[in-house]
DNA sequence: CGTAGATAGGAAAGGGCTTTCCTGCTACGT
DNA sequence: ACGTAGCAGGAAAGCCCTTTCCTATCTACG
């Protein structure tokens, strides 16, 4: 490994004269003794070693992000979203995969810490534990205490600034472009019931359903993981369970796609015998067969601002921006068959 | 930030049976005092700090990986496979972008160094581009010199240890499938022409052209950005310029996705008027209608091998491994319509 | 011509940790 | 009882850089 000193024996020069060019001081070196330093690194082909840089000066200039997995398209979007802001403000980010466990996720916060991070922005959702929270919450607390900035993504009881998905809204939304169609036989395709997101978007579900003088029993919400085979295995049971349904509502969209890909299998057409919604409205929901009505959340730009409120300086009363949902109907969503359809027969008999 | 110091002074001890105690030294220290230090670190909430951990001692334990956008499915399942091998071994990966900027992947290399990684893993295409591989090369080679590793997946000229999808024989399945199928009149929807991807793929159709006589001319080959849009604009452009077109080959299921969108939106029935094919087996592939006939890369795998590879410490002559391709059939693909068919005017006049 | 003021460059002190080396014990063998 | 081995713990050097502080040189002005 060459060092700073090599560089600097090699140009003749002092180590300080070397770092005073290569890392841009503003004190003033005179050109001949610059041309010959650079001669030098270009020749020893001299990068300087970040961790002695961080060491010394104390200034950070990385920030973390903790999501449930990268390759999921919903943070897959939050992260491209932070990463134009660290981009343009000169930060690395390092991305870590808590893969939903609560224990890796403190373990990660650690890490951070000790990464000397500047920011740490937790992705994705809560969980419904406060033990978890509790300890999370102290960790944070810290971090936070010794100049680290924190933003969630979406939870509610945690220090720091928060930029949060409009769930709950997002949950009214699509239950009420769902009733709104006709329908009044409903399963729910629900993510794990200890995530937050989980309940905040139950709960706009119910509140619709109230307005329409309607309830979602327990028995026609099923909870699976938060991914596409979830999704199918959810939308099994339920028309397995439940005949009659007339709209499946799918917490994401990567459920949707489970759920709809079990209705193909099962020869069943949406939306004519059974709609289907999703959420979050993935790069996906319009390449499906039929397109997914779905409800759309700015994710690039909830990462965007997650970031950039953790890089601001102005300290104070942690904020809390609310990210707006916006329904998107597309053909998946359509009025109910009619109860007696003689089509009913044909096709729950082939499941 | 509380420190080593502070631990060591809180517990009333020396640094240095501090640091023994918190990095796990070898050396035996007594339960009493290993009780106190342990409360100490409690109390203080203590997190030692990397940078200055890894500047003490000579260990390096990140590895970074350089991909096009980890939110493209296609590097986020490579990076899924490389932070299996990466958690296992107790490793940190720094994810960077490149968004196929040349310059910008050169930028990270440097990065890397700096940040004293372990291992390099360049993901993705390499360019056809003279210039730019000799100064990556020199600087990898800079970076191995110093005892780092590199391995690159799919790229052929660069030194260290290599993982090759098997490009130029998927192109050949894939190729091969849709002439044994019986369609003579097809269009590609390439990938930009200077992505050593594009050409390795092309010539595996060009070779299974061959084997049926025919050829591929240049007016049926439309280069675009490697993505959905990319293939719809390719897609939109091949069915303008050509008529008669029974089947499209697209060079990722990305582009096949986009090459379905604007037959669905002109009207054309997939596979009945005209076939489409992908590459690389996303798992979107089987969720989109009809399901998608494409090329396996067992890209997880592919990801996992590149970092054992640059992390096993034989060293020795750079090892080459190939990724097989296996050709995945589903209902995209069918029988080109006969060329007379009275649909042909139904539909072409769609557009 | 002498001195103040500016300026280029170097010496050296950290920054937080690890690890070698050393000291002062205890335990054991003869 | 003495010598030696073994062991727990501390002192201090070193990892590579930045930056303050200082010196030496030069310019300019009275």
């Amino acid at each position: 490994m060459t060092t700073l000193a090599d560089v600097a024996r090699q140009a003749g020069v002092s180590p300080a004269t070397v770092s005073r060019i290569v890392s841009g001081s503003t004190k003033s070196v005179s050109d001949e003794l610059r041309e010959r330093v650079l001669r030098a690194v270009e020749e020893l082909r001299y990068v300087p070693n970040a961790h002695a840089q961080l060491l010394a000066r104390s200034d950070r200039s990385t920030v973390g992000v903790v999501v449930h997995d990268v390759s999921d398209p919903y943070f897959a979007e939050i992260t491209r979203g932070l990463q134009r802001i660290a981009t343009e403000q000169g930060k690395l980010v390092i991305i870590c995969n808590s893969y939903r466990d609560p224990d890796r996720e403190l373990a990660y916060v650690d890490l951070l810490r000790a990464q000397q991070a500047e920011a740490i922005i937790l992705a994705g959702s809560g969980y419904l534990d406060p033990a978890f929270t509790k300890s999370l919450g102290a960790q944070l607390a810290a971090y936070t205490a010794t100049g680290g900035r924190v933003s969630v993504i979406g939870r509610h009881d945690l220090a720091g600034d928060a930029v949060l998905p409009a769930n709950e809204e997002g949950g009214y939304l699509i239950a009420s472009a769902v009733f709104a169609a006709g329908h009044r036989e409903v399963g729910v395709i629900a993510a794990p019931a200890e995530l937050t997101t989980t309940a905040d978007r139950m709960s706009g579900l119910r509140r619709a359903a109230k307005e329409y003088r309607l309830a979602i029993p327990d028995e026609r919400v099923r909870y699976a993981s938060f991914d596409r085979d979830g999704g199918a295995q959810a939308a099994a049971e339920l028309l397995d369970a439940v005949p009659g349904l007339t709209a499946l509502i799918a917490m994401n969209d990567s459920m949707a796609t489970g759920a709809l890909a079990v209705l193909r299998e099962r020869g069943v057409p949406v939306p004519l015998a059974v709609s289907v919604v999703g959420f979050d409205d993935m790069p996906i929901a319009q390449d499906l067969t039929p397109t997914l009505t779905t409800v759309r959340l700015p994710l690039v730009e909830i990462g965007a601002r997650a970031l950039a409120l953790a890089l601001d300086d102005s300290r104070g009363a942690p904020r809390h921006e609310v990210a707006a949902a916006e329904l998107v109907l597309r053909e998946s969503l359509g009025p109910p068959r009619p109860q007696d359809s003689p089509n009913l027969s044909t096709w729950t008999d082939m499941s």
